[in-house]
DNA sequence: TTGTATGCGTTATCAG
DNA sequence: CTGATAACGCATACAA
């Protein structure tokens, strides 16, 4: 039964320790757990591993605990404004919490995140977050076979059964459709991104739902359909403005309305005295684009904040009942849509 | 020696498999990792693995085959453009070659980057790519004694045995200065972020270098420094222009130069024909300005995708001598900075 | 080809 | 308080 130990020169275990403190590695580990040992071996046990340099190590750790302490993050694009602050803000709580954030980028892929969500059973994080840009029925299968905790960003039917925090941009286009009435627009123009996705088709509804509470002119040429992109920005208001005039334009997110905002001073137009404009997110663009843009915050921030939240809880209490917290839309108002008729 | 499998209800494992199919733990994982077996046992195991849906453990491979699979980022604010395009194109490189990326925040703490150095011994992760904002002796300290392979982005002094991918923002700046210039400024500031940086300070030095080499008037009233950020960009050129009227502003970084652009704007100040504007990093921010900011390319892009390789590279062969990876500069013009005096 | 047994590094149980 | 030993789940050297 000898030990045989050949090792080249290999990181330090408890064994290691245990050897050079003349202890057994029950001892040793327990020294460096906290729990309780007589002096003399506390002592000596203390100095055997900081002489070695002695580091647990996290996957064998992981193993016997069965947890991992990393938590997954799932966005399309890391590039994409929206998801670099729900990232920022759930790498903060996440941190806070013990936990490593694994990002990972979907791409448009719609069969990436079904992998994804049934590569937790690999158990290499102890949970995810996903925020899918569409969700398919192979989706809704993947999840309610996870193998690990989930938390869905996005709406999702009535009847998953999954932690889920949303927004409402439903109503959020509609807090921006009546603040530009408010401030006397009536042309109401809508540049969105495709409508077979989850945040373009609520944002088309909310923009019809609103035309109508309003009783704003239905006049279908005012919407134009491009992809949430700042250059898809650009082209849908050269398109949208080489057929009507409007005396405003919303834009499906800030990207878009940056775009637009080029296109428009481009071409000699004041913003907002002739066309006023109301982007959505309320990403740091909007507040560094000049004029600065009048936003739809959905809370990306706190919905990355939450979603990291319901995660860590659901960790906790694996068996509490699925949380749906919704995050209310807030408009905020800045130079691009200010008031100026009487 | 009975083996009590007192399991609730936990995921299946090879052992789970094996017995299931009639066989060996051992044939059950050779069939299972592709290796030779009987139709007949291959057949069996399949099958049974199918039906008991399993999925090897990512934990448990990784104890025994002493890698994670994981490579981990760390940068000082994954919010921070620069750092989110080196963030991507490192993702998409690390996932192409079959890892998943680790992202840490750091901070502007100091202590943090040492700690994640440190952190490597935990051999959680195969490997690390550090981008320092500042680079103390104790950075120096743990990189020599560090446990895992690490890449560091940014410049290093010379006899640091690392691998190491850096830019030229020296001559970076020189490119900028000699280019408005040639449209014709001589007066040209410089808005800065802080000097005790290590972009600060190489930013601070081309300029002065090019400033000289350029023949421009030394007035170091052009000279204004802030932090990195937007409203520093602003506020540092209110400060500017109350004490000096320049003909163009060299910008230490894009965020600095979009802030700079709206002081400018709104003191009704034409951009570029009475203050041209060049920026730094060439972020999507610079696009998408109006009028559209020329800027310095620092290829954060290219710099993210090459300390990704490195690092796979090493991983491939730890013994390799260390590498050092320079990025050209690369001057972008764009309309803030046209020439407009004949 | 197949099974037995062992190690990866840690923690915990259970005698002593 | 301490030490021997098992177990986490996987992969493989070695023997049959």
């Amino acid at each position: 039964m000898a030990r045989k130990r050949l090792q080249g020169n290999r990181a330090p275990t408890v064994h290691t320790v245990a050897k050079l403190a003349g202890v057994s590695i029950a001892s040793a580990s327990r020294v460096l757990n906290g729990l309780g040992a007589s002096p003399e071996t506390e002592q000596r046990v203390r100095a055997a591993a900081a002489k070695v340099g002695y580091v647990p190590n996290a996957v064998a750790r992981s193993l016997r605990s069965r947890r991992t302490d990393m938590l997954a993050l799932a966005v399309e694009d890391i590039g994409n404004p929206v998801y670099v602050a729900m990232m920022r803000a759930m790498e903060t709580v996440v941190r806070r919490a013990g936990y490593r954030l694994v990002v990972h980028a979907t791409g448009a892929d719609p069969d990436g995140e079904v992998e994804l969500l049934d590569g937790l059973a690999k158990r290499y994080v102890d949970g995810l977050v996903l925020v899918p840009i569409r969700v398919t029925d192979a989706h809704l299968e993947a999840l309610s076979r996870a193998a690990g905790p989930v938390v869905v960003v996005g709406a999702l039917p009535d009847d998953v059964e999954v932690d889920n925090v949303r927004t409402d941009s439903h109503s959020g286009v509609g807090l921006a459709l009546s603040h530009l009435v408010e401030s006397g627009r009536r042309r109401i123009a809508l540049i969105n991104g495709p409508l077979d996705t989850v945040p373009g088709a609520a944002r088309q509804a909310g923009y019809l739902a609103a035309r109508d509470r309003l009783g704003l002119p239905a006049d279908d040429a005012l919407i134009e359909i491009g992809d949430f992109r700042y250059e898809d920005g650009r082209r849908a208001t050269e398109r949208l403005l080489d057929r009507v005039r409007p005396d405003a334009i919303f834009c499906a997110n800030d990207l878009i309305a940056v775009g637009a905002l080029h296109t428009l001073l481009s071409r000699g137009i004041r913003v907002p005295e002739e066309i006023a404009l109301v982007g959505m997110d309320d990403t740091d663009l909007a507040r560094m684009s000049f004029p600065q843009l009048s936003s739809v915050s959905l809370g990306s921030e706190e919905r990355g904040q939450t979603a990291a939240q319901l995660l860590l809880d659901r960790l906790v209490d694996p068996d509490r009942p699925p949380a749906r917290v919704t995050v209310p839309p807030r408009l905020v108002i800045r130079a691009s849509s200010r008031a100026v008729r009487p």
